[in-house]
DNA sequence: GGTAAGCCTGTACCTGAGTACCGGATGCAA
DNA sequence: TTGCATCCGGTACTCAGGTACAGGCTTACC
């Protein structure tokens, strides 16, 4: 017995095996147990919880939210609303839905540039007939809700 | 007379000024003529291209992107068919509407966590009823081409 | 001509998510 | 027991798009 040695929870996990020690410092990996020669040996669910990282990234959280839904997980959950993945799920959904709306105000001024033929840049901006907002296009994320959080 | 100074630029423009000369170790802003003591003196115009790379970047185009844009402006357009800013714009276009298509399945898998009440991440890994992919999900970008450019 | 604001160059730092390299130690199989 | 793959730690680098700081010079106004 032992444990998997870093290079096949990686190789299973498809992940570099750089990043499980990267993951490890960022606190997402719990530190493994040893051998006696100071390598690391994983419990075979490390590969499990690999996925869910991936799987958690993919849905937008970044490696610190990440972290934290793991935590949440582990100290019993429903302690308070805000801990639970439901609500953190709930609070990506409307992150991710502003970005779309944001892309697809993006989409339709590129949509609006190739239909009136724009070709330069420099030029089409001090012509009235170009579509593109320069004056007052927005940062991202800068409409649509109102007050800055 | 003789131009604008990089703070009066930067200001007129809504940048930082140490923007300004990081554009133009990028090349998106041209050398500006100095004053006697070395001081960059910037013609008007310079505010108009501020602008116009603010808002190409606000539609998705990298800094490196902007840079070739504004250069096939200056280098006579139409030469050959991809150079435009047309063209450019309808790739980018295509770009930004996978990506709204890979944010909408990234909600709708989120949408479908939250209705399923999933809590904790690495219990629901295991459950048959989760609505996370955790084995399939595919890194952005990976589908709806065929094949890898 | 004095003084303060502004500008100069060069270099270092920031975020986010890793990846690469180094010299040395370990694990495992033949 | 030898040899080679793997792993160790620590550090440095990547990409993108800037931002910050230090130490010194210029400009502008009174």
């Amino acid at each position: 017995m032992s444990g998997l040695r870093s290079g096949q929870v990686a190789a299973a996990a498809g992940v570099n095996p750089q990043t499980l020690r990267y993951y490890e410092r960022r606190g997402l990996l719990a530190e493994p147990d040893r051998s006696l020669g100071g390598h690391r040996l994983y419990p075979a669910e490390t590969v499990t919880v690999l996925r869910v990282i991936k799987a958690a990234q993919r849905l937008g959280f970044t490696l610190d939210e990440v972290a934290e839904l793991l935590d949440a997980g582990r100290h019993r959950h429903g302690r308070h609303p805000d801990a639970g993945l439901r609500a953190r799920a709930q609070a990506k959904l409307t992150e991710v839905e502003v970005k779309i709306a944001d892309l697809q105000v993006i989409a339709g001024t590129l949509r609006a540039a190739v239909k009136a033929g724009c070709d330069d840049l420099v030029e089409c901006a001090d012509q009235p007939y170009c579509p593109i907002p320069f004056a007052t296009i927005a940062p991202p994320g800068a409409c649509s809700t109102g007050s800055p959080a």
